[in-house]
RNA sequence: GGCGCAUUCGUCUAGCGGUUAGGACACCUCCCUCUCAAGGAGGAGAUCACCGGUUCGAAUCCGGUAUGCGCUACCA
């Protein structure tokens, strides 16, 4: 029988989730879900200089709301916790210790400092930079001697000098590196926790990690952990190296492409099943048509086969058009839920609150099909709540039109729409058609005119509509302002 | 610099020896239409990075070159 797959997502808390490291999760979470195994979460919180407060709250807080849960981690716990790597230390000190004391590494005593120097004067020689080994074979004296100064070493990694580190990455092929080029790198620091290579072989071992699936950025620093998997007599597991997220000009995605953290997509009005779907399609691919997925389909669907290996951009304005198709498909009353906060956070501060939800509900299915984002929903309605239109008189007199004509044009609209038994969508078109055709305009002419001086806007819902929503006397009052202005 | 990897429309991609190189976003035109969207119908856009080879035949296989990206920390 094959054992159970098991996956993991491993973030730093150094901020922020990345929509890069949402989409390695989102292809850990899926290959999970895909094999009925188990997806587990852990935090590598292993730099103490870089941890940044309340970001462990807001990873767990961004994985839920784009919906991928997790087996095991924190919050929920698991047999291999616990899960935060800080609280694991002693593992990783003990798998030190074992691998120094079977030879597999040492203790180096050079100072940050030393390293330094050593580093500008290889760059500056235009030599490869790296540590040069000088505690790799330190005699025991030697070792007492640094030790009784008070020194206290990190533990290194003794690299294989000479031969071949080839491994198998399911996306990749076949993968080797020359020993030579391999440094001795750091694997204990000297204030006591491990660096990413140490702890994450150790974890994921304990863990039963059987697939890795992490970006691209960690095929170089593979060896190095097939080399400890094997100092320890570890099983290595199955690795997936994933292609790049960039940004448009080609570089890594980060913050000076604008939005990268899965918060300020978010804030801007993007749906959670859009972002799943876009991301899924970065990389990977169903077929050659197959865009719209649910999250069931690309559970049932995602392979790794079928993971691509070269890097892509991340596409912004694709994302847009994909938001607005799952807007589209919202429930209107699902999408009135999602609307409200967006609606209370960006209209003016100073139209009373709470905003009545029954009104809202209105108005929503007015603008469900015309926004590609959540945040564009107050802009765009924001007349419906205000009185205060703003509006440069100009946009009242539509094509062909003048000042006179369009003053004439609202006063006999406004008496026919005084004079309406019932003020409704229906009976509005149906007085309004015939009224433009009465005053020999056409049919833009006049709802362009009635659109500026009711909503203030010449970008706005279908007319009739919003004019019924709105409703007679506030339709009325704002078209006697324009007739005192014009 | 060293090492590794990649290279199909502007972008995301299909393709896995024989296709008019397919789809999607964006763009353009037309239709629908009270504006904007949405929707419908079309269009333009890729000498498959380049050069050699293998083969009857190559985007697909093999070399090399170029370009790009990643790594090269007591960061992950």
């Amino acid at each position: 029988m094959r054992p159970i797959i098991r996956t993991r997502f491993a973030p730093s808390p150094t901020g922020a989730l990345h929509v890069g490291s949402i989409r390695t999760a989102l292809f850990a979470w899926l290959f999970a879900r895909h094999n009925s195994g188990s997806f587990i979460l852990r935090i590598e919180d292993t730099d103490v200089a870089r941890k940044v407060e309340g970001a462990v709250e807001s990873i767990l807080e961004s994985l839920r709301w784009v919906g991928l849960d997790w087996d095991e981690g924190p919050e929920v716990g698991g047999d291999y916790g616990p899960y935060i790597q800080s609280q694991r230390l002693g593992f990783y000190q003990e798998a030190a210790r074992l691998l120094v004391e079977q030879g597999d590494a040492y203790y180096c005593y050079c100072s940050p400092e030393r390293l330094e120097e050593l580093r500008a004067e290889q760059v500056k020689r235009k030599q490869p930079p790296g540590y040069d080994r000088r505690c790799r074979d330190l005699s025991e004296e030697e070792r007492k001697e640094k030790e009784d100064e008070g020194i206290t070493p990190v533990v290194r990694l003794k690299t294989p000098l000479t031969g071949r580190t080839g491994f198998h990455d399911i996306i990749w092929g076949d993968v080797a590196f020359s020993n030579s080029i391999l440094e001795d790198l750091v694997l204990l620091k000297s204030d006591g926790y491990p660096t990413y290579h140490l702890a994450n072989i150790v974890d994921d071992h304990e863990m039963k990690i059987t697939h890795v699936l992490r970006a691209e950025e960690w095929l170089s620093s593979t060896p190095y952990h097939f080399l400890l998997y094997k100092a320890m007599d570890y099983q290595p597991p199955e690795f997936a190296h994933l292609p790049m997220l960039l940004g448009s000009d080609r570089s890594k995605l980060g913050k000076r492409h604008g939005s990268v953290s899965i918060t300020d997509f978010r804030e801007q009005g993007y749906l959670p099943e859009a972002i799943v779907n876009f991301l899924a399609l970065l990389g990977w691919s169903l077929d050659d048509k197959t865009e719209l997925m649910t999250r069931q389909e690309l559970i049932a669907n995602f392979s790794l086969e079928r993971v691509s290996k070269t890097a892509a951009i991340f596409n912004q304005e694709k994302l847009d058009w994909m938001n607005g198709v799952y807007i589209r498909s919202l429930e209107p009353e699902d999408f009135l839920q999602r609307s409200l906060s967006f609606l209370e956070r960006d209209l003016p501060p100073d139209m009373p609150r709470p905003l009545s939800v029954d009104y809202v509900r209105q108005i929503m299915p007015l603008v469900q099909e015309r926004v590609k984002t959540l945040a564009g929903i107050p802009e765009l309605t924001r007349f419906f709540f205000t009185d205060r239109l703003e509006y440069e008189t100009d946009s009242l007199i539509t094509r062909d039109m003048t000042a006179d004509s369009t003053r004439h044009a609202l006063g006999v609209a406004r008496q026919r729409l005084a004079d309406l038994p019932t003020f409704d969508a229906q009976s509005l078109e149906g007085t309004l058609r015939p009224l433009a055709v009465e005053l020999r305009l056409r049919a833009g002419q006049l709802f362009g005119t009635l659109r500026t001086a009711v909503t203030g806007q010449t970008v706005a819902p279908p007319l009739f509509k919003t004019m019924e929503i709105l409703g007679r006397e506030t339709c009325l009052e704002r078209i006697d302002r324009v007739l005192e202005k014009l």
